[in-house]
DNA sequence: TCTATTATGGATAAAAGATATCCACTATCT
DNA sequence: AGATAGTGGATATCTTTTATCCATAATAGA
């Protein structure tokens, strides 16, 4: 019951491409020095935020990466689902049915405890599905106008 | 993003001490030969739910494990926590900061990032709070008469 | 069209956490 | 005192996550 570190990683990056200058790519060598990894790997976690559909990459040159949508209609939902996936958090291994035998009510008993938790999940769900990348700066930042830059050009010293 | 197989287990445990008769003690080997774990390995979760709060120990002669509460009092996010504890999901690793540097803003991003995810697990956990071990007992047995039994005295072959 | 640049994808290694077991020890009941 | 049952430490195994390297594909620009 813990997200994976990926989800960090990838607010992080969703934050750079929400204040990059439009139609400016960044390129993975650029966030994954500012991320301090390697930038094979943080390669596999924008593949995963593509495939997501929050972002786009542009190959070749001048390319890199850049927001598919705007931060508004981002929910922070979309971030955690694109890193982990959205499969049920809790899925019988059978074991219910070792334990008590093959028989109806221990078959009713796990899919009411699965629908249980589903349900809780669900509401974990709606919680993230209310807030989106754009709120979530906004509120940050204190004030509605997220200033753009080009991050290509900010070297690892500069700060913010 | 996904609860340990132990939650199962857990469950399959405390609906057995729910259906056993008052004041008889199942030990742990029973438990263990049911649910096709070994008995030093079961130990382990029975004691995760002694340290939880859910079930009591008794050592000794025709010693073991009793519930020590009702099921009616037994919330199952109790059963969770105990397996799982009951951590933030989200804490950052402090990657914001390396990311963007040690400033305010970022230290402000990085709290609201963890409020949120944190409202949305208090939301999950209130699912699993409104019900109860009985509560799924009843409705899964499509009764309120939760029959008792001595799981002591039953064998692994005979089921229900 | 050629070349430099950038993302993609497969293979694989390292680290961490979950799952599992063994055994020596302690506590209790009879 | 002796048998029974839980406790706790050490440890092994498995799975998942995190991470890296490198060969390949795709694109932009000269």
């Amino acid at each position: 019951m813990k997200l994976t570190s990926g989800v960090e990683q990838a607010a992080c990056i969703i934050v750079m491409l929400s204040t990059q200058a439009a139609d400016i790519p960044v390129t993975s060598d650029v966030i994954s020095e500012r991320l301090g990894v390697s930038p094979s790997y943080l390669k596999k976690i924008m593949r995963k935020l593509v495939v997501g559909g929050l972002i786009k990459s542009v190959p070749g040159v001048n390319g890199g990466f850049i927001l598919a949508k705007t931060p508004a209609s981002i929910p922070i939902i979309d971030l955690v689902d694109a890193i982990e996936g959205n499969e049920p958090i809790f899925q019988s291994t059978g074991l219910v049915r070792k334990a008590f035998g093959d028989i109806d009510v221990a078959e009713k008993g796990v899919l009411k405890f699965e629908n249980i938790v589903n349900e809780a999940q669900e509401a974990f769900r709606a919680k993230l599905s209310n807030m989106t990348v754009e709120k979530f700066l906004q509120e940050t930042i204190d004030t509605n106008e997220i200033q753009v830059k080009d991050w290509n050009q900010i070297s690892d010293e500069d700060n913010d």
